[in-house]
DNA sequence: ATATCTTGTGCAAACGATTACACAGATTTT
DNA sequence: AAAATCTGTGTAATCGTTTGCACAAGATAT
């Protein structure tokens, strides 16, 4: 067992067969002009050989590096990370790798990840824009460098790219019309900055429901928040301390519409009985709170593997024409105890 | 503007001072040959050529990536996300970059994992073992190649590496001691297979506490499962519908204590009078449910970092000598409202 | 004053794969 | 039967950095 120090490399290949390694990196690529006979043999001893590509070098010859930056703002958040597995999962099947960064929804981390995607040479990036960022010219960049940069769910629309995100207004209007029909009259709505495109169409579903049902919208009711659980707990303490009366929240966050549900419990209202709850994002732990709390899907996973998707069709898109396509899923309102 | 389309390269750097690429590069590494003035003058063309090395050449030509492969079960939870994070912000401040991959908990993912680690050139690798992989030749290899592993939290002693833990057996203990203190006697215990060094060491964390406080062990208590939420009801179910008497659990997973929490409610168990549950972990659902639980603190971020400060303590070890460290945390048990 | 270091830089060969171009022999077209 | 095309492979340059070796000039030691 003689055993080179160093990997096999298709040089190595090439030697055992007396081909040159052009030949061998061609069989290995499957190209046609290379015979049958050749590839099979080639494959036979690289088997025997383990070789294993380097994709350092191919990287740097051939200027692809197989590699996916994904920025999003946190991996931490079942949303977030359930869109991951879904790029994940097409990105694995065409042999791509996927780097991940986040920002933490800190516009100077977002732009060092984009310069460090770059940097490592990725063939392109997913991403998912920070709650702080509103200067946007990292994205540009990579845009005018020719890179694919696909978008979903936070996206931009000063921004001409692909992207994929759900129907907030569509998921908001069925939320807030299930309030409704459940009785709630004064729905108190948690909603952040207007600049972020998915809690400006939550709220134009809100107010869409509301006026169709005959409802007149009272600014007083709308609270605008950073949507953590914290924020949920003041902004309800606010509204109840203000003697403001209402019947139902419908919040545009898992998180915050948690925090409102324990300020209520230790006010002594009644859940749904008193007043009604739904959240939006379909956190696992909507169902483990009590009542559970009544929300809507994101459909996290299929949009993954649309991003996916949308991005390998940039990749493959030879004649590199800004081609960008919007995909617009469809929202699951997800009826628990809180509601009904 | 003449903007040349490629990007700039040491030898553009070179050309504009008279210098060679050699010159070049080693002023950019801060190389103690080259005198002050010239590397003055490199970094300044560099800065107003917006040079921007190229990784892949370099990794190529040094076998250097800079990568850090990690990886976890599953980037999803609070415990493996915080971590990740931990391990982020160290490897950031040393310029390296790190690629996640999850296994999913499913041995042959982890395994591709691993290849695919390697054969992305990663210069070291940080894991945590998936729930199924018993077999652990896939680890021996990244050793065997002298590529630097440090495993975290989920470890096993068949390897010879660094690795990050907590005190589970304290953990357990303390639980323990603390549900007895506050008048529990008959404590069931969720446990998962002993094979995985975290829960062997919580079960026996839970019998030594028992032993020490004059309880004895009554195996029909411990309960073997997957850990998931579904597990925690069914096997709660069990325990009840066996009429076996009890009046706390100690569950190895906040997961399964969740599940179990519901079914004791179902059954119009009072929790903390009736029942006293703790779990592990900290994940932050158990402050959202009614009652809070109890559980115990992993020190998620704590484990990022020591873990990334381990490893490159290995990556800047010279001479490659097997050296391997053990750091075990101390946990902290989070007194909530389901124990008490 | 000669021998020996030190300092700062250049030369050129890697690293391992890809790929434009060339070309010989076989096959097909005209 | 000559010309054109196809097939299968080789040659060699290239991607951008790093780095062992060489070497000239200045500094220090003997």
């Amino acid at each position: 067992m003689k055993m080179k120090k160093g990997k096999t490399t298709i040089h190595d290949i090439a030697g055992k067969l007396n081909v040159t390694a052009s030949t061998v990196s061609r069989a290995l690529n499957d190209n046609p002009r290379i015979s049958a006979a050749t590839k099979k043999k080639v494959l036979k001893v690289a088997k025997q050989l383990n070789y294993q590509p380097n994709h350092i070098a191919s990287a740097l010859r051939s200027g692809k590096s197989r590699l996916i930056g994904v920025i999003v703002p946190t991996a931490n958040r079942n949303f977030f990370s359930s869109v991951i597995r879904g790029i994940e999962e097409i990105a694995t099947t065409l042999n791509y790798r996927i780097v991940i960064s986040q920002s933490y929804d800190e516009f100077e981390k977002e732009v060092q990840n984009v310069e460090t995607l770059l940097n490592a040479q990725v063939d392109g990036i997913i991403a998912s824009i920070g709650k702080s960022t509103e200067n946007i010219e990292h994205f540009r960049k990579i845009i005018n460098k020719g890179i694919p940069l696909v978008l979903f769910d936070r996206v931009s629309n000063k921004l001409e790219v692909s992207q994929v995100i759900i129907d907030d207004y569509l998921g908001a209007y069925q939320a807030v019309s299930h309030l409704i029909e459940n009785g709630a009259r004064r729905i108190v709505h948690f909603s952040s900055s207007q600049r972020i495109n998915i809690y400006k169409e939550r709220k134009r579903g809100y107010e869409d429901a509301l006026r169709d049902n005959g409802i007149k919208i009272d600014p007083e009711l709308i609270l605008y928040s950073n949507m953590q659980l914290e924020d949920g707990r003041e902004m309800m303490e606010r509204v109840i301390s203000e003697g403001i009366t209402f019947d139902a929240v419908f919040s545009s966050s898992d998180y915050s519409i948690m925090g409102a549900m324990q300020v209520l419990k230790e006010h002594g209202f009644k859940i749904p009985q008193q007043v009604k709850l739904v959240g939006f994002g379909n956190e696992p732990f909507t169902s483990f709170t009590d009542p559970t709390i009544t929300t809507v899907d994101q459909k996290s996973i299929p949009m993954g593997k649309i991003t996916a998707e949308t991005f390998f069709e940039l990749i493959n898109d030879e004649n590199s024409n800004p081609m960008t396509k919007k995909t617009i899923l469809k929202p699951e309102l997800i009826i628990r105890g809180s509601s009904q």
